[in-house]
DNA sequence: AACTATTTATAAGA
DNA sequence: TTCTTATAAATAGTT
């Protein structure tokens, strides 16, 4: 798309593969929350760049870790079927439990922050009852909007995960408008 | 792109959304392909349909895990930053603890499965000898192709990770000519 | 599953 | 970088 067809080859130019990255990380992203939306899929986008640069996408940013979970449980089948012999078959018993401990005690970890976050908005209320001020800012939604690309930095973290914040994601805001 | 602007909204029709789904499917995974390949980066693409069913990208299916790991030591360092009470600490160590004991497990597995595989190639190899047959078939590679989309079937588990096995996912084929 | 009229993405150029 | 523009690609609605 563009003034010549693409070859899909690794572009040798250091600084054109750098622009080619930074525009279509724009357009994967965009394209990855768009079907998302349209038709209503969970998804979960990684990308590294050369550098070594994370930047990612989820339907919900709470839900990333789900996604991620929910993939390795299909995952999980994959590898029962391959393990046929009894030395991985003993592997893979043992690496099951050790999981089963790991997913547990996440469950308890997100429930201490969870408990947590809950005392800190309660403090926050009571701090915005306190000045009556506005009312509280609308809850933002991802819903409904048109979206546009738009140039991004290249060369940090766009995105913090973090529990249950936000459903858009905060750097999505630099794809709108309106 | 098409006949009409698209609001980025649900699309309410089942059969509407799952013709779109599968579309954009095909653009997104492509589009996952080309930026991976053109402008070397590592990608990881999970997406889940309404239906629940699995489709995945990954720059390399043998990298896909490496990709999430990655992606999970990022989000740990997030994740310490929020922790600063003892009680999420504390779950915070012992969560680091498991995590290490299960990453451990899983070289150990990968090693029991890498020999396993070894193994079975080199039987694969004495067989091919014996037959004294054509030549081994050459090693499939992504790079310099032009790759076109065309239509998939929705509704199947997509891709089996297997360990190392190829390159380009097997289902990646349907998006190619030549 | 194909076909196209359009919209959208983007390679080059400024 | 960021914007502009010509063109390639993706795809919505249709058959």
């Amino acid at each position: 798309m563009g003034r010549g067809r693409v070859t899909l080859k690794r572009i040798e130019n250091k600084i054109n593969r750098q622009v080619t990255f930074s525009k279509r990380r724009s357009g994967l992203l965009k394209k990855a929350h768009e079907i998302s939306v349209l038709c209503d899929a969970d998804v979960a986008l990684i990308v590294f760049s050369t550098k070594g640069k994370l930047c990612e996408y989820s339907t919900d940013a709470s839900r990333m870790e789900r996604i991620l979970e929910r993939y390795e449980r299909h995952l999980y089948v994959e590898r029962q079927l391959n393990a046929d012999d009894p030395q991985s078959q003993e592997l893979q018993n043992l690496e099951q439990q050790i999981d089963m401990a790991l997913r547990r005690l996440r469950l308890r970890k997100d429930k201490a922050l969870q408990d947590q976050n809950n005392v800190l908005s309660q403090e926050i209320k009571e701090k915005e009852i306190e000045q009556s001020q506005s009312p509280p800012v609308e809850q933002q939604t991802h819903e409904n909007i048109e979206i546009y690309g738009a140039g991004g930095e290249e060369g940090e973290i766009m995105e913090e995960t973090q529990r249950g914040k936000s459903v858009m994601p905060h750097w999505m805001l630099q794809y709108m408008r309106q």
